[in-house]
DNA sequence: TATTGTTATACTCTATAACTATA
DNA sequence: TATAGTTATAGAGTATAACAATA
């Protein structure tokens, strides 16, 4: 047994647990930032899919978001209450819901997500420029689907 | 108006998602690793606090862990069924609960953290071990809670 | 028959409140 | 009175199944 293991047992140098922390902190500070402005950060990123891309259909803003179409009903319903968005049915294809944003609505997007953005930065503040760069390369590495699991053929 | 604003529109860019899909890819990952051991990460964590350090407290466990001490109590009764841990009356404060490994456990536990930690590596690797090192580097900074806020008086 | 949106339902994870037994 | 553990309960967040309207 050549145990040349470093023992990684402090729970707090588990990989797990530092992204978890990561995600905790940041969001916490993202929905702190978003609170004045009586949407959530999931709300919000319907509007960010809309804003340069509308209308679209409920179940195409669910499918860039990644989040199930059902979730996407409540999100809307809230938005369409707050005045942010509207849901009309789409003329070639009634079975859709056009949603698209209302003046007031983008006028919305357009403070809250300043403040937003405010509060990623923030949340990037101790590190360098060039290390927050980083920061955001590893990730997209991490996340991309081509992790090499012998492609080549 | 000066709108000289990257655009930060896409929502796969958002620093937001690229966490959350990093933790939700790693979790994956090492919930697939784990499945052939019986428990989870959550009931690992509780290991790998007790591994160096029995016998605990339940709630000095979920303390190290930052769990509520109300699920410590469903994440030991399963271990204790599963007959990885003890759970005995501390004999000089009998409120408390001595948690310990069972030697079954301590067997269990460096199987499943060997997996656990190949797991993790398995994340990693479409990084260098330089960009390893760096993304856990810039995680603990991100989530120390020394983010100087002026803390010189 | 298949698809969009909807509702109802269930499941996971976690937290809060109230209880017990000890101190 | 205060604390360790427990139970019951409730709240997010998300997913599955079944249904209506439409294609």
């Amino acid at each position: 047994m050549t145990s040349a293991e470093p023992q990684r047992n402090d729970p707090r140098d588990v990989l797990g647990y530092l992204v978890k922390q990561a995600h905790l902190r940041l969001t916490a500070r993202v929905d702190a930032a978003l609170a004045p402005f009586g949407f959530d950060r999931r709300a919000l990123g319907v509007l960010r899919v809309l804003i340069d891309d509308e209308p679209l259909s409920q179940q195409t803003v669910a499918g860039r978001l990644g989040v199930d179409p059902t979730t996407m009903v409540a999100l809307i319903d809230g938005l369409e209450a707050a005045g942010t968005v509207t849901r009309t049915p789409d003329p070639s294809d009634r079975r859709r819901n056009a949603v698209a944003l209302t003046a007031a609505g983008r006028d919305a997007y357009r403070t809250a997500s300043a403040a937003f953005t405010a509060a990623e930065d923030e949340f990037l503040a101790p590190l360098s420029t060039q290390d927050a760069a980083t920061f955001r390369r590893l990730l997209r590495i991490l996340i991309s689907d081509e992790t090499a699991t012998g492609t080549r053929p």
